[in-house]
DNA sequence: TCAAGTTAGATGATGCGTCATCGAATGACG
DNA sequence: CGTCATTCGATGACGCATCATCTAACTTGA
């Protein structure tokens, strides 16, 4: 297994590593999306928008990890860009129903593609057993706040 | 050693789980850095100053995680501050060197003891086996780039 | 049914992160 | 030397991330 012959490793260079895994693949996504003149936000937005149908804004954003807040703005972009449909609701005048746009699910397709890429060199990076202890470890470190909560929600346990 | 237990993880969601971790860890290090009025990105300029002498804003970049770029924005916040110290060099005048103030000297305890809280927590998440397995896999990840080389350069193995 | 409290979403403000570009200073080489 | 390429740092531009605040719409319950 060689998990014990790693070399030892400081809370503060694990913190620094994870910063610059996160940073590092953004940029690498962000190349990859560039061609369909998608940001990675925007694109997490569109596949979160195809999986679970139309959305609120709040039910949108309880499914992002790219946003803490309420995604308004990222989806105004989309908007604009007629990716996305905004809808409002005659049951609650307060809400927006969102969903995929014809142009936004032709577009599915090809970001999956792009996502793809990037995962496989993820995946060959951490094998199944690393990446299922440190999604568990993950987990752990995130209960109880929003952003574990999307997670939670975006890739049910059980 | 349970490694074998946990449920197994897809690429995507790793690469979400990453990044939810990421973001989480640094709004608890914003929000305990506040009282210092210093942000995640500065708290680390100060610390690679106190580490690494003084800097040309090259050489500091070529230490920082944070940024990929210059990070002249990053400092004059600092300088304006009274924090950072900018001096002209004489021998190359398109350089300028960066030191800690005694202000900024001040400052740094109070920042480790901040950082250590959260390394903790951190630690507390990730044990040491998993940090070092962690720690060399995301290693590997990130080679050949400037991300990387920093990281390499802040914490030197062998 | 009306007032008070709550919720959805929009918006302002600020700083970070990234890329592209620019001017000034230096270095390399004929 | 003088030109050309390179390097350093500053700056413009743009979108993202976060927090605070605001308004409109709904809910509660006296």
């Amino acid at each position: 297994m060689g998990s014990q012959r790693a070399r030892s490793v400081t809370a503060a260079e694990l913190r620094y590593a994870i910063l610059a895994v996160q940073r590092e693949g953004n940029r690498r996504l962000a190349a990859a999306l560039a061609p369909l003149e998608v940001s990675p936000a925007q694109a997490e937005v569109l596949v979160v928008l195809g999986e679970h149908g139309p959305l609120t804004l709040k039910g949108l954003g309880s499914l992002l990890v790219c946003e803490s807040g309420s995604p308004s703005r990222l989806v105004d972009a989309l908007v604009r860009r007629g990716i996305v449909d905004r809808i409002d609701n005659p049951m609650d005048r307060r809400q927006i129903l969102l969903q995929l746009t014809k142009e936004g699910r032709r577009l599915l397709p090809e970001i999956s593609a792009v996502e793809a890429e990037i995962d496989a060199s993820l995946a060959h990076a951490f094998d199944k057993d690393l990446s299922a202890e440190m999604g568990e470890r993950m987990r752990l470190f995130l209960a109880g706040t929003n952003t574990g909560d999307a997670l939670q929600r975006r890739f049910p346990h059980e």
